[in-house]
DNA sequence: CGCCAACTATACGGGATGTATAGTTGAGCT
DNA sequence: AGCTCAACTATACATCCCGTATAGTTGGCG
């Protein structure tokens, strides 16, 4: 159900696979959702329409795979680094705005595309429980390091304010305000930082 | 290019937009927005297919207008009246995290359906700039009150104190926290006060 | 009671998804 | 170097949308 039909054995079956994904990424990046057909993804990749259902059995599953390959291609890990090694709780919060405002561009045209579908479509629905179950052990991991040192403020459990942290992330906020209000990716960094403490820290 | 072709003049032409009206909503909220198509809205109203075209030239005209008519019908106005007569502005911000709360059920369905494609398509981007220069006006409104007093905390401005709130009150927000996190609609109203209470109160 | 707007029936063209079938090519193994 | 089979192509088909066209029918309103 998830992913290609069969596992890659071939030379030719990865390339092929690759050449699809950088199409179907161009395709959405430079003409939206609804440019990302399975016809056009095959021609820009240079292959058949019917050799895009060898790989990927649905768009759905072509997106998905999409959403994964960009995320590994784009050093998610890398990016998330300083939050993980920041000397404190506090400067932990600073660096994950910074960090959520860091990946957001480079990985925006495909998690919108996924994202906004989630509630409605089960194939992005099991997908999205994934992505979430992550994002939110990190908010968890955040908030429990300032209810470690006595940091969190008082109108918050741990549970609650894991959720608030997660929910703040929201991909929707940061393109509202880097997108609709014109920030700048330091702006939203900042205000978002700023947020956060006067929200978290006690 | 806006709403229907022509003003409705006949008793029948405004009861068979009404039906259409409806069996949208119906679809949209019992099945999602892959429902809604202009087929089985017709059909759920008991009409011909070619008919839906005489009232909604295009299927994001029938969207458009649906968002309007949810909107009126469910009483908007009435909602954000306790938000604007209350006694200060810290209150008031309670009142606006209520009145979020209070909407958002009514709405979600047909919210959901535009926003989602708001940076995509155009039909529905210039539905939205309209609905967020209201929203904003309200934001600021409530901004420019705390400032008025000299309540509101030292790291914003005027314009970036009304860009956050506006951000804030994004749909995904509350949806992530009512829908993915279980809250209840007053846990988020609390939650959400406390939360700009925190953020834009000195 | 007649008129005309509103509606129906039917069909068409274009585009998308996903499936079916038979034939072709090329990477990798011996 | 040649064989083989996975991978790919060509083509066609069923199904579902959207939006348009045309000609005919009905019902509200003056």
């Amino acid at each position: 159900m998830t992913g290609p039909i069969a596992v890659p054995t071939n030379a030719r079956s990865r390339r092929t696979r690759a050449a699809l994904l950088a199409a179907a990424r161009a395709l959405l990046e430079e003409h939206g959702p609804a440019a990302l057909t399975m016809g056009a993804t095959a021609e820009r990749a240079g292959v058949s329409r019917r050799s895009v259902y060898l790989h990927f059995a649905t768009r759905a599953d072509l997106l998905v795979a999409l959403y994964d390959h960009v995320y590994e291609a784009e050093g998610l890990d890398d990016s998330i680094r300083p939050v993980l090694a920041a000397p404190d709780p506090v400067a932990a919060l600073d660096e994950f705005a910074a960090h959520l405002g860091r990946i957001r561009p480079r990985v925006r045209a495909v998690a919108t595309a996924i994202q906004r579908q989630r509630r409605s479509d089960p194939d992005f629905a099991a997908h999205w429980d994934v992505v979430a179950r992550d994002q939110r052990r990190i908010c968890r991991h955040l908030i429990e390091a300032l209810h470690r040192e006595g940091l969190l403020a008082g109108s918050w459990t741990i549970a609650s304010a894991t959720d608030m942290l997660w929910a703040l992330m929201s991909s929707d906020l940061i393109d509202n305000l880097t997108i609709d209000c014109d920030w700048s990716i330091d702006g939203y960094a900042d205000h978002m930082a700023t947020l956060m403490r006067a929200a978290f820290v006690a």
